[in-house]
RNA sequence: GCCGGAUUAGCUCAGUGGUAGAGCAGCUGAUUUGUAAUCAGCAGGCCGGCGGUUCGAAUCCGCCAUCCGGCUCCA
């Protein structure tokens, strides 16, 4: 007897066992059509599976709103387009091809390159696959004989997976046409069942199990999808992230440019400079009312410091170097070392604690060429970076203070979701665990009270102490990871800083490095991305466009302009002989948020008519009214 | 750094061995216009750099640089 209890809770008896498509056709005809797998007791299963004991189950049809099926089709997807690479390119050989988000990527082992016409042709095959329909079917197989198996077939990374498979797990094979691969599965009863919602995306090289000491293999990603309707949302959504590229609006709204002299590192034109000064001057004044004090320390700084820190041996592979009088510098990579240098400056009392000491600091790192991206990956960037020196008993409270600074920031520049990553402590460390354990603690703690929502990285802290990293959502579901709070129980004890206790003893401090944006430069990419050029008012690089209609109303405009510009606010001026039509539009395009313009009408009575960038409609106020209400709505906030 | 692709006017892109093109932007002139493109004319290029093949190279080959997509890296 064998009773299968379904998901409303009624239950269905059998004499025997029976396949989950055989319990899926007696459950409906219909379901037995849709069925693609089942769920037993939660797991995932082919749909022939023998279902032997009482069981709960469900069955897997594409209506399921559940990744776990989008998973399933995108695992079948990479089998597919295996099956169709091993057709077309004798000699191939297969190693893995797991789903992944959004899609699937199957890396293969081939002497030629994949060129994009081998994309297209592997596309064209896998259709044909699906409409072949092949069963798909799975086979236990005895290990030393899956072993031979792919080595006869050439499949020698293959062969070493499955000598990584641990005893005692049944070795899989699943079988379609004539194509055979080591699976874990499960997978659709047959390839028909894929449908035709994918598309192959884009060609790359992968190292073999992600380690760079082993071959490149060719990686092949795809997307999948349970409909057409999907996938073509799925790739309006790329288009979305297009749009907002930072590095096209970068050069459309006149932000900043790289070139190759000076790769990495941007050049800020006048209206991406105003935005980034703008983003800077809000920083400043949160910074102040938080209590912090600003410094600046050098750019250069002999190779004794470094040493003295242990960036020298750390990070010497990242650092540029400059030699002059037979002395070797570095171009800070860092800040920390320098802050520190400032701290040691006279003697320090508890009563000088927490120290929270802030830079804009200007840093360059060496980074690969290939990792550069954009505003996101640069060589030179400047970090709002500061280090809090204080207590072991402090560590919780400046914690907090933080988490709320950083929601804070996060919300006014118009991120609301915030997740943080809590990273314990690692194998190889320095300090003494009970030191480790009031650290990690009060980190915790902190979080917790804030009310921010984390996950926990287990041993991925730094050596020198735990660390919460902050990431935040963007307006298409990225995620960003921006801001960092890390302990550090090791540098201050490098460069023997020190204050004076209540009881005249000399201790140590700890030092708390933390970021809210991370760098200037990546964060303001994510801004334009998040905005999509489209800033809100008080970011906006020029925020008023005074437009006239008529010469009759040059000389108004020229007022306008002046009177909104002496209220604070970044305006230009436009009284070229074009059509209104056009000014709206070229304003528009440069994403300015308001549009002024000015008439006859208007130099008559003193109004404006003003336009919001994204709208039709139109307002008009008198001039003092449009002056009072802009520069309102401009402020930024806190100020 | 590794694999693949790309690099032609300010921008977007045509141009596969025989005198470098278009649209937009720019400039000049005309037009004075009521909320997303007025018309005409002009100008604009070491076809990323260096070497090679060829009578002849934007075009074919090699090296380099940069960019793009990944991989690796991001204490």
């Amino acid at each position: 007897m064998v009773a299968l209890t379904l998901p409303d809770g009624r239950v269905r008896r059998y004499d025997g066992a029976l396949s989950g498509a055989e319990a899926a056709s007696d459950i409906g005809s219909g379901l037995a059509k849709a069925a693609l797998a089942v769920r037993v007791n939660g797991d995932l299963r082919d749909l022939s599976c023998e279902l032997e004991e009482d069981a709960e189950i469900s069955v897997v049809t594409l209506k399921d709103d559940d990744e776990l099926v989008l998973d399933l089709l995108r695992h079948d997807a990479a089998h597919v387009l295996a099956e169709a690479a091993k057709e077309l390119y004798p000699g191939i050989q297969v190693t893995i091809g797991p789903a992944i988000a959004d899609g699937f990527y199957y890396d293969f082992s081939r002497e030629e390159p994949f060129t994009p016409e081998d994309l297209e042709a592997m596309e064209a095959r896998m259709h044909e696959i699906v409409d072949r329909d092949e069963k798909v079917v799975r086979e236990v197989w005895e290990r030393d004989a899956a072993v031979e198996l792919f080595k006869s077939m050439g499949e020698h990374y293959k062969a070493e997976i499955i000598s990584e498979i641990p005893e005692g797990e049944p070795i899989t094979l699943y079988r379609q046409g004539d194509f055979i691969d080591l699976c874990r599965g499960p997978h659709l009863p047959s390839t028909g069942r894929l449908g035709h919602a994918f598309k192959l995306t884009k060609l790359a090289g992968a190292y073999w199990r992600g380690d760079a000491r082993n071959e490149m293999l060719q990686r092949v990603y795809g997307t999948a999808w349970r409909n057409d309707k999907e996938l073509r949302g799925y790739l309006h959504r790329l288009e979305e992230a297009e749009r907002r590229d930072h590095r096209r609006l970068g050069r459309e709204l006149d932000l900043f440019h790289f070139q190759e002299e000076a790769a990495g590192m941007p050049f800020w034109h006048p209206r991406g400079w105003t935005l980034y000064r703008t983003v800077e001057a809000y920083m400043r004044r949160r910074l102040e009312d938080a209590g912090y004090v600003e410094v600046k320390t050098p750019q250069l700084v002999d190779r004794a410091l470094w040493e003295a820190s242990g960036h020298w041996e750390k990070f010497r592979e990242n650092m540029y170097t400059s030699e002059s009088e037979e002395r070797i510098f570095a171009l800070k990579p860092m800040n920390c070392p320098c802050h520190v240098q400032i701290f040691n400056q006279g003697v320090k009392s508890y009563r000088e604690l927490p120290l929270r000491m802030a830079e804009f600091g200007s840093c360059h790192r060496y980074e690969p060429s290939g990792s550069l991206h954009g505003l996101m990956r640069v060589r030179g960037f400047v970090q709002d970076d500061a280090h809090i020196f204080c207590t072991d008993d402090q560590i919780n409270s400046e914690t907090r203070r933080f988490c709320d600074l950083l929601m804070g920031i996060y919300r006014d520049f118009g991120f609301e979701e915030v997740q943080a990553r809590f990273s314990d402590r690692p194998e190889v460390r320095a300090g003494s665990d009970e030191t480790w354990d009031k650290a990690e603690g009060a980190l915790r703690d902190a979080v917790e009270e804030a009310g921010i929502a984390y996950t926990l990285n287990p041993g991925d802290g730094a050596f020198y102490g735990p660390k919460l990293d902050f990431e935040l959502t963007d307006a298409i579901g990225r995620r960003w990871q921006c801001g960092t709070l890390q302990v550090d129980f090791v540098l201050p004890e490098r460069l023997d800083a020190e204050y004076v206790g209540e009881d005249g003893v000399r201790y140590r401090p700890v030092m708390l490095h933390r970021a809210i944006l991370g760098s200037f430069e990546r964060f303001i990419g994510i801004l334009v991305e998040q905005y999509a050029g489209g800033f809100p008012l008080w970011l906006a690089p020029v925020q008023v466009a005074v437009t006239t209609i008529t010469r009759d109303g040059d000389e108004f405009a020229g007022k306008v302009a002046e009177r909104l510009e002496s209220a604070g606010l970044r305006v230009t001026l436009d009284t070229s002989a074009e059509k209104i039509n056009y000014k709206v539009r070229l304003h528009s395009h440069a994403k300015v948020p308001v549009i002024v313009a000015v008439g006859k009408r208007e130099a008559e009575d003193g109004s404006v008519s003003i336009r919001r960038l994204g709208s039709r409609e139109q307002q008009s106020l008198a001039l003092d009214e449009a002056v009072v209400r802009l520069s309102e709505e401009a402020r930024a906030p806190g100020a």
